[in-house]
DNA sequence: CAATCGTGGGA
DNA sequence: TTCCCAAGATT
């Protein structure tokens, strides 16, 4: 093993944090909805929503027999409620194309609606142990500043899951640990912003301390404002459709004093296109039934 | 490939 | 207050 995953290992093996996916026998259902619900929201907002979505929908199968207009509701406040309707999506996908049971091949993963380079190798190597290396944002900063000894990743890549492999041990609950390590560290230790250095297992073989931790300029692209925002709108319709019920509410009423009306009209329109709304014969909005 | 897509908490 | 950022995926 390579100095660096074998620090990961030591490190991960007394500081991991108590996760609820991490419990032994969680399943590769619980597994995948984990990893859609943590695609850009935080962990301790996804906890208990996860947990009372499997209550509702222990497998594939009970969710794909809901609407989807029950997914989103449930989604709630989690943000981005497409994911909501790709994992219903995918749900269906499983009963019909897998017999109802969450698939292991990374192939067929990714053919799944809603699951990318990440979330399959995470499915796969999580859920089922075998082994492939997992890069998400936190891995890929570990990787920067340990290795490059650069302040900050770079935009993703495909040749970060090549580099990712390339420190894997061979065997796959270990490599699976180093995958889970290096993500953990990322999370709670080599943060993006004031990174705790102090406390780090791997400080002494770092490439950015070594180099006395300067500011590569390694710039993201900055997210546009949410105040005023399409987005913001479209949050609101959907807001509104979540609370109301089920039948819906006249197209005219929801959000009737947005201040941009030109805005208003938009979010629904592409809340129509995206299949997270739709309008009845009568002239109302509701969640996709 | 760069833009788009929610929501909330912390610096 | 404002800005940053959080286990990404899709088009």
């Amino acid at each position: 093993m390579t100095p660096l995953a074998a620090a990961l290992v030591d490190w991960y093996r007394g500081n991991a944090r108590d996760l609820p996916w991490r419990a032994q026998g969680f399943g590769a259902w619980g597994v995948l909805v984990s990893e859609f619900m943590l695609q850009q929201t935080p962990v301790n907002r996804v906890i208990p929503l996860l947990e009372a979505w499997l209550v509702t929908w222990p497998t594939p199968t009970a969710l794909a027999a809901a609407s989807p207009a029950e997914a989103v509701q449930r989604w709630a406040n989690l943000g981005y409620p497409r994911r909501a309707l790709w994992l219903h999506r995918a749900a269906v996908e499983i009963r019909d194309r897998h017999d109802g049971v969450v698939p292991r091949d990374v192939d067929a993963l990714l053919a799944l609606t809603g699951i990318g380079d990440y979330t399959a190798r995470a499915v796969a190597v999580f859920a089922y142990g075998d082994r492939h290396p997992v890069v998400d944002t936190n891995t890929r900063r570990v990787l920067a500043r340990a290795v490059d000894g650069r302040s900050q990743p770079g935009p993703p890549a495909r040749s970060d899951l090549d580099r990712m492999a390339a420190i894997l041990p061979e065997d796959r609950a270990a490599a699976a640990t180093v995958n889970a390590a290096a993500m953990e560290l990322g999370a709670v230790v080599c943060t993006a912003r004031t990174p705790r250095c102090d406390l780090c297992p791997v400080r002494e073989l770092c490439a950015w301390r070594a180099a006395g931790y300067p500011d590569t300029g390694d710039t993201r692209r900055r997210q546009a404002r949410y105040e005023g925002s399409d987005r913001q709108a479209r949050g609101a319709v959907l807001a509104v459709l979540r609370d109301a019920a089920p039948e819906g509410v006249p197209v005219d009423a929801v959000i009737a004093d947005w201040p941009d009306a030109a805005q208003r009209d938009r979010a629904i329109g592409t809340l129509l296109a995206d299949g997270l709304a739709e309008t009845t014969p009568d002239g109302l909005l509701r969640l996709p039934a």
